[in-house]
RNA sequence: GGAGAGGUGGCCGAGUGGCUGAAGGCGGCGGUUUGCUAAACCGUUAUAGGGCGUUAAAACCCUAUCGGGGGUUCGAAUCCCCCCCUCUCCGCCA
């Protein structure tokens, strides 16, 4: 949620900022938003010294009445007559705040300064790990490997659900559980998160406060009559955990692990990439959220994404990190790196993971802050979030990249304990 | 799903129409006492919007907030209606 505050304050400034995102559209909101604000201030103020009055006169007649005399009718009259305005000029306060409202909710976040100027063309790499696998004719892309090792059924996942809802088999969905209890169990033990089963499904608040509503509505699934929404990422349930609280300053930083399943319409991607398991409608993914003191903003951010990196290097897969350009960062986020992970058989970097700090864009949306200090007035916190990792794409990964001659893939040494075979195999599900 | 009881500040809890932003307690903060710790005692301690003001703040003024929304009333934490949530009992059920 963008602040009001800091646009009256400084309007260059926000407007400089949002102006980073190519979006004319977004100079167009803000002006609106400080005609009304305006607005909502002039009407305010008004009002308040309506209710000031209204006040003052009940504490007048309760003097009377306690005293034992009744209220004249021209006195009850007239404190009407003043209910009456009240009255109306509340409800004229409230269609402008309804409408500043319903604005302010579309403002996305300010790019960090450092982000490259520029659309998607413009991000970069700042570093990268590991030796990518050459393509070649004979490197095959996973849902060859998949279907040959019948550990991957894309056809009766479309079936049952249409097409975008893959169906793992015998040692496939062992490998999917294997990858999931590894990384919780990495973030738990070594990286300090606290394990979270949050629900699977959220209300409409959940969803804006952490921003995939108004705007992206359309991008959910959404259930009817109850207006719950699958959870299109963990971040949802968890961000909103803390949602209208005020935090113990002794609890942060916090940091949750989730796994879960996300659900997403992917609603105007259709065609793009999205062969084999590049872009599906439902998938597993193991997320990383933390809540911070926003000094600790950028150096969590930089710890969160190497939490999120150690999944990778663990699992052997060469991968590097983007730095998303102010013109591609997402609507809630600040500054996000994307981690791409080489896929020899598709020939193609696919985004495993997306590691962004939203500053306090969503824990304002939500309502989410601390008290720095005894004493002093409480602030929002900052929030975090990585995947830690996405599974449909690592494991096209994983297949692409341990793919031998004979057809059968190597597993990395991390995940054999997990999924208890050290190779896949035609047959050997 | 049925019946009943509840939802008040960081936490617990009093409060059935005006004197209540709200008793009391806990916790926090400041102080007195103390060799130190503990205890005791005194004081203090909500959030948001706006005004005024400031380098920035504080202080000060107004307004709102007792689960959410609507209503009655000159005046609502308190009365009425709807909704949400929690607890107890019953039913159903993985």
């Amino acid at each position: 949620m963008i602040d009001l505050k800091q646009l009256r304050s400084d309007p260059a400034l926000v407007r400089a900022g949002l102006a980073r995102r190519g979006d004319p559209a977004v100079a167009a909101l803000v002006d609106e938003l400080e005609v009304l604000d305006e607005g909502r201030r002039r009407r305010a103020g008004e009002l308040d010294v309506l209710k000031a009055e209204r006040n003052a006169a009940a504490k007048e007649d309760a003097r009377h009445v306690q005293g034992g005399m009744a209220l004249p009718p021209e006195v009850i009259e007239r404190r009407r007559e003043l209910g009456a305005r009240i009255a109306a000029a509340e409800a004229d306060l409230r269609e402008v705040e309804a409408a500043l409202d319903a604005k302010a909710l579309y403002v996305p976040n300010i790019p960090n300064p450092e982000l490259p100027d520029g659309d998607a063309s413009h991000n970069h790499v700042v570093r990268s790990w590991g030796d990518p696998r050459p393509s070649g004719p004979a490197v095959r892309p996973h849902w060859e490997i998949g279907e040959r090792l019948g550990i991957l059924d894309l056809a009766r996942g479309a079936k049952v659900a249409g097409s975008g809802f893959p169906v793992l088999v015998g040692a496939g969905a062992r490998l999917a559980r294997g990858l999931i209890n590894f990384m919780l169990d990495l973030h738990t033990r070594e990286h300090g998160y606290v394990e979270v089963e949050p629900p699977f499904v959220v209300k409409r608040e959940a969803m804006q406060g952490t921003g995939q509503v108004p705007k992206f509505e359309d991008d959910a699934y959404r259930t009817t009559p109850d207006d719950l929404f699958l959870v299109p990422t963990a971040e949802v349930p968890v961000t909103n955990l803390h949602r209208d609280e005020l935090l113990d300053s002794g609890r942060l930083p916090l940091g949750y692990v989730a796994y879960t399943p996300c659900f997403r319409r992917e609603a105007g991607a259709a065609g793009k990439d999205t062969r084999g398991l590049l872009r599906v409608h439902q998938f597993d993914k193991v997320e990383l959220v933390r809540f911070v003191r926003p000094a600790d903003g950028p150096a969590e951010h930089e710890a969160l994404t190497a939490h999120a990196e150690s999944v990778l290097q663990r699992l052997g897969l060469p991968y590097r990190v983007v730095l998303l350009a102010a013109g591609d960062v997402g609507f809630a986020s600040a500054k996000t790196y994307d981690l791409e992970a080489w896929a020899p058989g598709v020939g193609q970097w696919l985004e495993v993971s997306s590691s962004s700090t939203f500053t306090d864009f969503q824990a304002r949306r939500a309502g989410i802050r601390f008290r720095p200090a005894p004493g002093e007035k409480p602030q929002f916190v900052h929030t975090l979030n990585a995947s830690g990792v996405a599974l449909p794409r690592t494991i096209a990964a994983l297949l692409e990249t341990g793919q031998q001659p004979d057809g059968s893939v190597t597993l990395p040494a991390a995940l054999v304990p997990y999924v208890g075979v050290d190779r896949l195999a035609p047959g050997g599900a």
